[in-house]
DNA sequence: CGCGCAAATAATTTATAAATTTTTTTGTTT
DNA sequence: AAACAAAAAAATTTATAAATTATTTGCGCG
């Protein structure tokens, strides 16, 4: 009697499943670009699979909202906007606002003390592979993740979490896009122990400003890139 | 040359989407009950399909959460708790306080008229189709969630919206359930009433606390509700 | 000679039916 | 009673067929 839980662990899994986390994955890199058709043809040789587990995949990223189903005319990658940045993270602003607040006012040393965890392997991961020229480094991208996500985790609302998640893939991909354009200098680290430190003071205005400047930054950092971008394709 | 759009309208529907929005409708008024299992053979036979579409369907569901897709073990309706009524309710009081201040922040001379219209309505349909006795009244039910998310959409985010709508949904579910087993004489249209004058009036500390509240109500009544059902069956 | 419309062809998506794999149930044995 | 084996049931996936949409081709007309 190892396994002291009477329940099978669910480690399980079907083609669906696997396909689905496959195809998030490959839409957040942008290894799918956006507005990119995703004919079932085409899908079935990259994936190796069956149109049945791909369709239930697609399914399940057109409720997600990052694949966009045209009814009897396929799918597409969702495609990408100024518009819908800015309206992500104004967005995520409000939401991750209310869910810090909460987190903060529920604040446990067990808490506090992962964050404090979860920022020390961060702060000690270099962003880029290269110090030269900009390479992602997906250990740092996952820690990243990792500290935000544990920012807000203390909230005591599930619904509240899942949607900050949705916000936060939905808006990885503009990360993404513009990221390996441009290598930027930007300083989000003292960024990070910024928030940190007001977290651990109790100070739930300044944590909460620091978050959403932290993210309204990103964001003008992302359209100023694709400003550009845009630019250099019409001239 | 009627149609001014170029584009045709995408009115054409796979069955797919039919037998979502039947499933949705079905759970959400508790035809299908908490917790029940979703067999394939059964929902053919209900529904009068094959597998595929329904397999669609209910993987977007999932996604929704109102169905838990267990992985090889197959489908069933979320089942309810009062720890989820309680999420719900937290949820949507944070949230929908966040989009209705946003919402009057944003007030439009069209926006307040479209209100004032959505309220008439509401307030001229009875709740109960029979006087002594009640009987669900679903033209009410319609125009209730109407006035609802008229509230919040003038908040200029459409996650947000989104988010707003889908815990309206999985809290409809708990309504349902309660109120097809007792008839409750609660004056919710007074309480609407002073919400439309708190929005009207532009008091935006007021007219959130007076929807917060009106929620918070609902799931106290609920909770009451779910808790001798349980006893009755306990005892 | 180019433009627009119509018909036919090709490609793609959707749905049904069949096969495979996995889980659950049932019955037997220790 | 517990454990194992066999059978049944159910879910997942592949394969096939039907329906829909997009594209191309050809023809008439300005």
């Amino acid at each position: 009697m190892i396994d002291p839980a009477k329940e099978p662990p669910d480690n399980a899994t079907t083609l669906a499943t696997s396909i689905y986390e496959r195809l998030k994955n490959d839409i957040l890199a942008a290894r799918l670009e956006p507005g990119q058709k995703l004919s079932l043809r085409f899908l079935m040789d990259q994936y190796g699979t069956g149109q049945t587990p791909l369709r239930e995949a697609l399914n399940r990223l057109v409720i997600e909202e990052l694949v966009i189903g045209r009814e009897q005319r396929g799918f597409s990658v969702t495609p990408i906007s100024l518009e819908e940045l800015n309206e992500l993270t104004r967005t995520r602003c409000w939401v991750e606002g209310l869910a810090l607040r909460e987190s903060m006012q529920n604040a446990t040393p067990a808490w506090e003390e992962a964050l404090l965890v979860a920022h020390h392997r961060l702060a000690r991961t270099p962003r880029s592979l290269n110090p030269e020229q900009f390479e992602d480094n997906p250990a740092w991208e996952v820690l990243h993740r990792a500290f935000h996500d544990r920012l807000i985790e203390n909230c005591a609302s599930r619904p509240l979490i899942g949607f900050c998640m949705q916000l936060a893939d939905r808006l990885y991909r503009y990360r993404t896009i513009s990221i390996r354009k441009v290598f930027r200098v930007r300083k989000v680290s003292a960024e990070h122990d910024a928030i940190l430190q007001a977290v651990l003071d109790h100070n739930q205005e300044q944590a909460v400003s620091l978050l959403q400047a932290h993210y309204m930054r990103t964001a003008t950092v992302i359209e100023a890139d694709l400003r550009t971008a845009a630019l250099s394709l019409a001239g």
